[in-house]
DNA sequence: CAAGCCGTTTAAATCAGATAAATGTGATTT
DNA sequence: AAATCACATTTATCTGATTTAAACGGCTTG
């Protein structure tokens, strides 16, 4: 019981008590560190993070609903398999890149990203209104002036592939912009750390012309050929790609 | 045993009254009834539910945490806008369901299992150990027994599914576990309507096939096929199919 | 008139302490 | 041996008070 560290942190990303402790306590859990241990009874958790059991209940609770914990009566709170917890949301994404670098993360981002987008950029074709094709025109304009140093090179990459989401027309599709922007934000320090080279703006300019002329096949092709770029990357870095036996 | 499958949706919701309280409010919310009106302040909730506060507070917490709601002194507790709500939650998928059905969002969410289910074939067909592909194997064989009339057609379906999301052997595509047999819940109701015509069996053997011979290319082909043939049964059965404007 | 300052007020946030309900465990009874 | 009961433990719930955050309006000041 001694190994936990209660550092409070300072001024960091709680907004108030309560999602500062589940800040701490989810980051705790994705961490790993209850993993052989026993989870903590609610006044004991209380008494470690030195608030008062309402807040503690409140935070055990946002977790449950995010999938990370579950509790009875007797039982008491327990830890759930990571089967169960919400990948995609926001605070749980935020915990898991903050353990550590991972390659198998990354190249599981990308994994998703290689099904999402491409379909994305297909929808796009047929949907997207006016409206959306300018939002992803001005992402690839972004892209250009990033190219010539006039903006910032990760941050446009982002608009453009979250337009791209968007104009698809589809919540579902829309709801990736967080784990895409994530998965960028990791991606282009190892691209560039494995390859020096910027995002395509050509190939990023296919998207958006196939998207325009409304031609869904050109669209799922040209977006698949940046994403596969990217996972290739990552497959080739990583020397201990299975292939053993199948 | 009636054939039916394990039906008592009631005993999970109402385990206590801050998980009925948080299934009401949460249906209620997706169901529009707050909409244009402004949300009640904690007191006067606990009151129109007769319940302490420190339920009401729990229950607009986890609704927080799921992204249906957003709170803050003085300007009160605030339901957010469907951008910010977290699709991909069980619980926020149900009431997204049970406010009416509408092909729209079964379309959105076929659209989406057109991405996902034919990479994650694809990945399994690569990636996939015996055990996996045994439990494809299994579900595959629930669906022969199912044609037969010794097994449940829609149950069996959703286990060869959800197996096939396993083996891709990526957990962001296990997440879908979900999304999926909620779709094929809803889709099965539908296409039966419409066609009368039950899951096609050789068609997922060819997936099986494609999975256990380690053919990427042909599994992607043949997981799109299935997903298509519905994709099309619905935007068939939606004669204001847009177009406007393109 | 505009901009900044400052109480007022409202709702959430937090705390404290008590009671209730659920549920394993083990002893007791049948 | 099985069913039952008593008990301990932990979450669940209730109540009421106090504290903090922030929107609002009025006031002062440049």
């Amino acid at each position: 019981m001694s190994g936990l560290g209660i550092e409070d942190a300072g001024p960091q990303l709680g907004r108030n008590l309560t999602y500062g402790m589940l800040d701490a306590i989810g980051r705790a859990i994705v961490v790993g560190d209850y993993d052989g241990a026993i989870f903590p009874t609610e006044a004991e958790l209380a008494k470690q993070h030195g608030v008062s059991r309402s807040v503690t209940r409140e935070a055990v609770k946002m977790l449950t609903a995010k999938g990370l914990l579950s509790a009875r009566p007797r039982q008491g709170t327990i830890v759930q398999p990571t089967t169960s917890w919400n990948l995609f949301d926001t605070d749980v994404l935020r915990w898991l890149l903050e353990r550590q670098f991972s390659i198998d993360l990354l190249r599981q981002f990308n994994e998703l990203r290689v099904a999402i987008e491409p379909e994305a950029a297909a929808l796009a074709a047929r949907v997207a209104t006016v409206d959306d094709i300018e939002r992803v025109n001005a992402g690839l304009k972004r892209m250009e002036r990033a190219e010539r140093g006039e903006d910032d090179t990760l941050e446009s990459d982002i608009a453009f592939h979250i337009a791209v989401l968007r104009a698809s027309r589809n919540p579902f599709y829309a709801q990736f912009r967080d784990v895409v922007s994530t998965a960028l934000r990791t991606s282009i320090r190892f691209t560039n750390r494995v390859k020096g080279r910027t995002a395509n703006v050509a190939d990023h300019a296919a998207v958006r012309d196939a998207i325009a002329n409304g031609n869904p096949d050109k669209a799922r092709k040209a977006m698949r050929a940046l994403i596969s770029d990217v996972l290739e990357l990552i497959e080739t870095a990583k020397p201990d790609g299975a292939a053993a036996g199948r």
